[in-house]
DNA sequence: CGAACTTTTGACAGGCTTCAAGACCGGTGG
DNA sequence: CCACCGGTCTTGAAGCCTGTCAAAAGTTCG
């Protein structure tokens, strides 16, 4: 099963500057001038791709740097001292992530590339120095976190009031909005995260997901197309009338672009 | 039944200022010099106390300033659109609240007072301004969030793997190690919360809430003073082991003093 | 092509919720 | 001071949603 297309980020190779990557708008949403960019571009690293199921850091591990990811996707968990891990996000290109590591200086998490993943390495001393002078980068670093702190509180409501099909409507209308707003189908896209993850992620056995994805299938409120992995979402207003979402400016399920 | 001695702030009267305040290696716990706390200071109002039941913001509400609790304890939940309720964190004397509101300029959450509670008032573009100026009290609001994001994650561990006796543990545990750390009895003091507070924040009826309280008594892992509300923890070790905590640095079941 | 993994589907069990009722508590007014 | 009332808390019984166990079908990749 190839990759498709809508998951994949065009026209940022790896020598491409900040100010010509397609991304810029999502990852850099700052009212930045020119030679701010400029600044920002010069502390940035470039580094060779993440392979699928390779670890990006681990949790305890000393923060060093925040990443944007150019393309693929990743997922974040926790692992408490007994061993139960949790999937707190998972994240596409676009995003940032690794900011939650600035308290303590230790990532409270672990990432993990999903499929073959491209980022920006944003060193955090560099990004701290910068933000002294950049006070619309300050803000929107502070803007990033507090937007995924209410997420992370929408995701609480989700796994503490919701339904399994509440839960997996909020999870599928969450992703196609996230899509959506990068440019790519609202309704067709490819769930790189095994049913497993989906589950974890969710607050549900992977046996769970599964038969809600054949109820769904029933309910022709989406089906599948070449793979069980994608998906095309048939009646988005079933959808969104089960998940129960709070508004169009954040939602649970994993961050949006910041901003 | 009077209020115990242990949940209330003594030596922080209206009329004292941040230096003097007993709280201010709590909600001021970066490096600031005397004469920047004398600024920051200047910015802050003393409001007449919130009456327990009393809404400090809504939300959706246009944000517009942060708190930092001086007495009593409040609660913070979200609400769907289908009215569906969760609250996210119930926070005590010595805690900034408000900050999550950055994000969107408004507040995401509702926050209610659960008993007269008592705070300075910290208009957010003061706060802002003078952040512009001071890099400690920019690191120190930043990692405030940093923390929040890691204590929300593990509320979400919380509900997606813990069994009931796990979530309560872990909620009696946590709330000990804050108490503590405010120099409060760690084995004794009062819930301000009702049951069906508890039961919401923990994503349990109130009914099991209070078949483990039962529970745990019988086991003689707890017990209960004068009233329902006044508990007393008898067996930390045990309490600890249930609850399969992270580590000391955060902790699940509402924040910590920052820093 | 085969081994290992992922996904699906069925049967059963269990933890928690729901429903119901009674006990307890805290505040009010006679 | 005490009786009363509304709300909170506790306890029991029954039911259901979801997890667990098991097995088969599908998928991936060397």
């Amino acid at each position: 099963m190839s990759q498709k297309n809508f998951t994949s980020v065009k026209g940022c190779g790896t020598a491409v500057s900040c100010q010509d990557c397609s991304l810029s708008s999502l990852c850099l949403p700052l009212s930045l001038h020119e030679q701010d960019i400029d600044r920002l571009d010069a502390i940035i690293k470039r580094g060779r791709p993440y392979q699928k199921g390779q670890t990006i850091w681990r949790q305890g591990e000393d923060f060093h740097s925040v990443l944007a990811l150019r393309s693929g996707s990743v997922k974040s968990f926790i692992t408490s001292p007994s061993g139960e891990e949790q999937i707190v996000g998972f994240h596409f290109a676009g995003e940032i992530i690794g900011l939650n590591g600035l308290f303590n200086k230790k990532y409270p998490i672990t990432t993990v590339a999903l499929e073959t993943t491209t980022c920006c390495d944003i060193p955090y001393d560099s990004l701290d120095a910068l933000a002294d002078d950049l006070p619309e980068l300050r803000d929107q670093l502070l803007q990033s976190m507090s937007q995924e702190i209410s997420e992370d509180q929408q995701m609480m409501l989700l796994l503490s009031k919701k339904t399994s099909e509440q839960r997996l409507a909020t999870f599928l209308v969450s992703v196609s909005e996230r899509f959506q707003r990068r440019g790519y189908s609202a309704t067709r896209f490819r769930l790189t995260m095994s049913r497993n993850d989906l589950g974890n992620f969710l607050g549900l056995a992977v046996e769970t997901i599964s038969r809600i994805f054949s109820k769904f299938q029933q309910k022709e409120l989406l089906r599948f197309l070449d793979s069980s992995r994608d998906i095309e979402l048939l009646d988005m207003a079933k959808l969104y009338e089960l998940a129960d979402l709070q508004d169009t400016q954040t939602t649970p399920c994993g961050k949006k672009i910041a901003g």
